[in-house]
DNA sequence: TTACATGCAAATGATTTGCAGGGAC
DNA sequence: GTCCCTGCAAATCATTTGCATGTAA
């Protein structure tokens, strides 16, 4: 799906709830598609005011809320100060691992792992609306970093 | 194991990190010990108030941080504002399910999610440190009373 | 004695909000 | 025309920090 398509389904989820379809809104949702990574809302303001430097940092709030109760966007929390968020728009649902050596962050999806939290939610009379899975500690490059310290580069 | 011999297991994970082990420090290992909930930073300074009115709120979280930092606490972020808090030593590890509609935090273990895990990890040469786990839905009594709105009760 | 700890108040940083004007439908 | 949206600045809220003083070890 191309991404001017992706675009209109957004349009269409905020059309659908009563909410105003702007040239701010179409710019921030342009710009959040576009990213490949897990963006702060500053990150994204920052992004934004390339293309329109009149943007404000409240509007970008304001719309992140909106495509979060709309399903286009998810927050995770990554250990930093700041929310980041990633588009899920057409995307697999993903767990994370984050490298606290690097910020690196790493996508991955394990089905049986999704199906033992479903079947502990059920053993517990739990209805699960979503879950929020990070594992935390290094990635093979920080790793190896450590334990081979010879080209090891910082950071 | 007692109260009092966690007490002093705590101390010594302070004194041995040469820090101080404080009256402020007592007070507030001692009230974290005590609560059987999953506390914000304020909560818990509140009840360290009720015995000793002056602790600061600095103070409170200087030294969850050395608590964390020890082992001796671990955060858990539960959606609302603030991080929250349990103390867990001497407890096993585990998870948590959040209730969105109550509030309400489950814990609950299951040794086979924790293996598979593991095998993610080492599919991606991630070292893990640790893990963070939230299932977000409706625990049984609020899809319940959903469900059956007779004896519904407003929260 | 010497770091480390504490209380207070001020600073920080992310996020939210009140308000007056603008714009989508 | 009616509501919703926007930008701006100010307000919030959790958390951190500078500093002078206190205190474990």
């Amino acid at each position: 799906m191309s991404q001017e398509q992706e675009l209109e389904q957004v349009a269409g989820h905020v059309r659908a709830r009563g909410l105003r379809w702007t040239n701010q809104r179409e710019l921030i949702v342009r710009t959040a598609l576009g990213a490949h990574d897990h963006f702060t809302a500053d990150e994204l303001l920052e992004r934004c005011r390339k293309r329109d430097p009149n943007v404000s940092r409240a509007t970008v709030y304001r719309t992140l809320s909106v495509l979060e109760a709309a399903g286009v966007v998810e927050a995770l929390e990554a250990g930093d100060g700041a929310r980041r968020f990633e588009h899920v728009i057409n995307h697999d649902h993903h767990d994370h691992m984050v490298c606290t050596a690097c910020g690196a962050i790493l996508e991955f999806h394990d089905a049986q792992l999704e199906r033992r939290q479903e079947a502990a939610a059920r053993a517990h009379g739990f209805t699960i609306q979503r879950h929020s899975l990070r594992i935390y500690g290094t990635c093979s490059r920080c790793t190896e970093a450590v334990r081979v310290p010879k080209g090891a580069r910082s950071r």
